[in-house]
DNA sequence: GTAGCGAATTGATGTGGATCAAGCGGTACG
DNA sequence: CGTACCGCTTGATCCACATCAATTCGCTAC
């Protein structure tokens, strides 16, 4: 790619990637980087990746190369079981860390598609390990990031293990309210960029539950909804829901 | 504790750890380190803590420190929700560490209680960063197991979101069966160290559930059932449920 | 020994969410 | 412009697991 960049300067801006310049820093890796750390990152993440809704960034079994941080747009990993039946363990938008999964075996063990039009950065993970060995913050930043996918994932196990319907969608839309506030838009208003089955997937549901749920707060002014357009009218109800005693 | 280490040389013996030393290093985190490595782990590795059975190594909500390998014994991890009910994330056995849900944001996140008596090694974790910037290999094995880490939550969410009862326990026996192999002890015959509610707990399963499943196989010839004691005696066929069609 | 208690088993009954099924709205496409 | 398909909603029925309840087992204490 660097042979284009004295020649097409659009296509330079599409690909060169710079930390330093992106309004992702507060919430992506750069976290807590000082301006001259944030730019020898521009030196590590020097690839972006652009994927139509639908496409895949890896799949089970692809060899594990490099991390990504989603720049743009949405995406659902998830996991397969031989028989088909497969699980999504998450969504991700932007700022957030995707491909951990596959450090351990250095193969991905889980799928990650676009569930609309997206960019991806990419971060060659052997060089990330050179550059956290020489910036401790960036050491630290990343350890952190790893360890709250743990936190997060206990959370699933939680709402999986121990609560009903009702209290998974509260909490799933509560999440997603949290997340969007974090990146500047609407607590109580968004599109959902995943179908009705992809979230009963997550939440440990079928899609017609979700609908019903959908539905049942829908008829308590807790929300409304119209297909994907999601606007949360009472967030401290909605919270309130969470973790309610079973009855 | 270190008012005893001048007075009574036993407990020195117990407090003082080696890596080197130790049974475990191939499965702990010596693993993949050359021998000059691992006794460079010795000085980061110093000090050993018992447990009694019940003892909690740590609460969520205290602030994190070190990680911890276990040495002897067992524990099981569990995160609260306000109302009371808890879910149990793990079980913890020789060699696995323990504790990374605290690096995120420097508190623990969850609690670890010995099911047994048992023992720790304590990492302080501003040390292990420290050493892992100088050590590779001890960098790379320590972001494996993270993602190990990650990647077996993953497993714990497909078996919440999308088995049957009989699938989660054969997964679970399954999965125990695998790690004793590895610490070299038998996979057909071993003793669980947990109760039929914290088994239920993590499978998300009430304990009666659990019992009768464990009666069921008992009736199929699966295993035999004897309170704690397990024998598994087809464990091709316990695979085999696992990931079983739905019908 | 036996009293007391927590863990486990087993049976009877209840229910939350799955499954099956029908219909609707939106949109991509010939 | 109509047709086909996908995603979603909603209703009727079913069933896996929860809940409630009664014993039993095994351990610890005294």
């Amino acid at each position: 790619m660097s042979e284009n960049i004295a020649i097409h300067p659009i296509s330079i801006d599409n690909l060169r990637v710079a930390c330093s310049t992106c309004g992702l820093k507060e919430l992506c890796l750069p976290l807590g980087l000082t301006n001259e750390e944030v730019s020898r990152l521009d030196s590590l993440v020097s690839l972006r990746r652009p994927f139509r809704k639908g496409m895949t960034a890896y799949r089970a079994g692809d060899p594990f190369e490099a991390l990504y941080t989603v720049r743009i747009g949405f995406f659902k990993t998830s996991v397969l079981l031989e028989d088909g039946r497969d699980q999504v363990t998450g969504f991700s938008m932007a700022g957030e860390l995707l491909g951990m999964d596959g450090i351990g075996t250095d193969t991905h063990t889980c799928d990650a598609v676009a569930l609309e039009d997206s960019e991806l950065c990419v971060i060659p993970f052997a060089r990330l390990e050179e550059m956290s060995r020489e910036l401790p913050s960036l050491q630290s930043h990343f350890h952190k990031v790893m360890s709250r996918e743990i936190v997060r994932d206990h959370g699933v196990m939680m709402l999986l293990g121990s609560m009903r319907a009702e209290e998974r969608l509260a909490a799933f839309l509560s999440n997603l309210s949290q997340r969007f506030t974090a990146r500047g838009y609407s607590a109580s208003e968004f599109y959902l960029r995943m179908t009705r089955e992809e979230i009963g997937s997550y939440l440990g549901l079928k899609l017609e539950t979700v609908s019903r749920v959908f539905s049942k707060f829908q008829a308590e002014g807790l929300i409304t909804v119209q297909h994907k357009h999601v606007r949360i009218i009472d967030i401290p109800r909605l919270r309130h829901l969470v973790a309610q005693r079973p009855c």
